[in-house]
DNA sequence: CTTTGCAATGCACACGTGTGCATAAGGACT
DNA sequence: AGTCCTTATGCACACGTGTGCATTGCAAAG
């Protein structure tokens, strides 16, 4: 009853021809005639014909097919990033497997896994944090693999790496706050995402540390980190991390503060309307990630932009040149500063503060 | 030299029996000597065997796979959407291909060819719009298909649909205004998306009705229909259609508006801040979408709310069902209105405008 | 007219897995 | 001891496609 779909052996019956001589007509084969090859390729498209992949993979070895990780589907950041791996694989006849991780490491290999036993030419991970498992797993099964804002500790060989300069950013974003005249800047980050946390923790230190001694440790809002995978709801969570951490900066009498992300800047930017700080008046701040809703914010955010969606691009065609053998080097992109409305000049009251303040140490 | 992944041969071979053999005792067949089974099992995890898939498929003529289709991957409805097929798939041991066509209709058959030679087992189709073309092919291909927003015209034993109600939901958002005291409520709409548009302007229109005669022509603000494929910046889009479309509103005198989305919303936010004009005291705006960030929004934006990830769910529940051979229901989701802080009562003066307005008629 | 060469096609096998059926071995029963 | 049944295994084939090699037919060259 549910009829099978036309192969080339039923095509082959009808022409009054073997299969391989079908085979061959629709790859447009020179040993084939080109009457008989013209024929057969009429038929088949009367007949209705889809080649079946799988068959094709099977034979040939190539499944023409890649697998994307990704930490979580609904974050604003991976989607860009999976537009980018769609925008690549698409025209070079590569479909793309998705699936999520949501930083469960169980779940990492149980992906990998899956990608293996569906045969991927490649694999493309965009994860938060890698485990050292999956990653010996990665190397180990031989599977060109490009991480995506993750830098590989081993297998050299098999996995490649793109990412975007955290550390740059973090110091671009700190710069402009200190050339707009701040000198009390305040960190605000994340528990939960250890490596970029880190590289931007060390941007803005570097940054601050060309200009004069180390700040207070009050400067630097850091979350206990926590003891599950929470995955899952991180986003919101960022948000609510920048409201629950305003207070401890303002109590340490920052200026200006660098937030992690966007959404931890909207937190901040949240607690700053319950006090009754105005921002950027009497409080700069700057994001990072500039996400699509930055520009409409209130007020619209100064932020760091991050090329997401050709991070992706880049991800994708590198994965490609290595499945054709070519050479391929690690890349780094650079971000860039985008500077809006919620950055100005510090109030000359708090100038003066800092200044003072600054004397006495 | 790139070795040849281990076959259930191999194992057969070094283990002295058939390969059939081999395949039952990982399949756990009771044919099979428990013995040997285990003995088998033990072997085939110390070579690091893994089932090729592609294989499997290929005899047993199930893929295990999903294809997904939406217009634009980078759109936050869809990504919830996304996320909601996946958190259902995944369980069920299903891999899912993901594709785009950003409303382009010849990407849109195409992606149908390439699911259909990859003999996915099932397709969901998240579209704007879809053409007659596609939908035919789609019926046509007797592949088990549930579209998501998207009402089928033909082929009622194949395309199914699960879809949000954006009639009610527009009630809802009309309703919630008029109970406010708004009586001159406007409708600021899109030219891209042509069935939700519709059904959201008859929601308003018929929430509107239930307390009188119809308003003038200039309550309803919509832009011309472009003429090519847009799909890419869309969503940008509509925050520029809400500030373009805001003034013909204020002239036509409206104290609240219900905007097709949020997006739309936001530009309409934007168009006020730029006016001067403060929400809500001065005017009501009401949303649809429910995004991440509406909560964050100056003022918290009211909206109507849409299980996005739910509709993910379900439909990709129903289609598992149907696979299994289960009769399955088209289902309609209802949305539900979330109030925040972008409507309030009009203002008084307003009220008498209007009200006297509605007395010279 | 035979030989050589080339063009076009078919044969056989491979890819890795699953399954109906035959077969072999062994035990229980008459 | 022979028959029958059960249990465990192998054989053969199927899924749909691609490819090396042999084969066929035909024309050109000797």
């Amino acid at each position: 009853m549910p009829q099978r779909p036309v192969s080339i052996a039923d095509i082959a019956r009808a022409a009054g021809v073997s299969h391989p001589t079908v085979s061959r007509a629709l790859r447009d084969s020179p040993l084939i005639s080109a009457d008989v090859r013209t024929r057969i390729q009429i038929l088949a498209q009367e007949m209705g014909y889809t080649p079946n992949s799988l068959a094709q993979s099977l034979q040939t070895r190539r499944s023409h097919t890649l697998g994307l990780v990704v930490t979580s589907i609904a974050d604003p950041f991976f989607t860009d990033v999976m537009k980018g791996v769609e925008e690549v694989a698409r025209p070079a006849r590569f479909s793309v497997f998705l699936s999520a991780t949501y930083n469960d490491s169980e779940q990492e290999v149980a992906v990998i896994e899956t990608f293996q036993r569906r045969r991927v030419d490649g694999i493309l991970v965009a994860s938060l944090r890698i485990s050292s498992n999956s990653e010996e797993r990665l190397s180990r099964i031989k599977v060109p693999t490009v991480l995506i804002n993750n830098e590989a500790n081993s297998g050299g060989q098999v996995l490649h790496w793109v990412m975007v300069d955290d550390h740059l950013g973090a110091r671009l974003a700190t710069e402009h706050l200190l050339q707009l005249g701040h000198r009390a800047i305040g960190y605000l980050g994340v528990p939960n995402r250890p490596r970029s946390n880190r590289q931007r923790l060390e941007g803005y230190r570097s940054a601050l540390a060309a200009v004069g001694p180390a700040g207070p440790a009050g400067w630097i809002a850091l979350p206990p980190p926590p003891g599950a995978p929470e995955g899952e709801g991180a986003r919101l969570a960022d948000v609510a991390v920048g409201q629950a951490l305003l207070p401890q900066l303002l109590a340490a009498r920052v200026t200006a503060i660098f937030c992690f992300n966007d959404m931890v800047a909207v937190g901040a930017l949240m607690a700053c309307r319950a006090r009754g700080i105005v921002v950027p008046r009497d409080l700069s701040i700057v994001g990072f990630d500039d996400i699509e809703l930055a520009p409409y914010m209130t007020p619209p955010l100064t932020t760091v932009h991050q090329p997401r969606v050709q991070l992706g691009n880049l991800a994708t065609q590198m994965l490609l040149d290595l499945l054709d053998g070519y050479p391929v080097q690690n890349q780094i992109l650079l971000p860039a500063l985008v500077a809006r409305s919620s950055t100005a000049p510090p109030r000359a009251e708090f100038t003066t503060q800092i200044s003072s303040e600054e004397g006495t140490r």
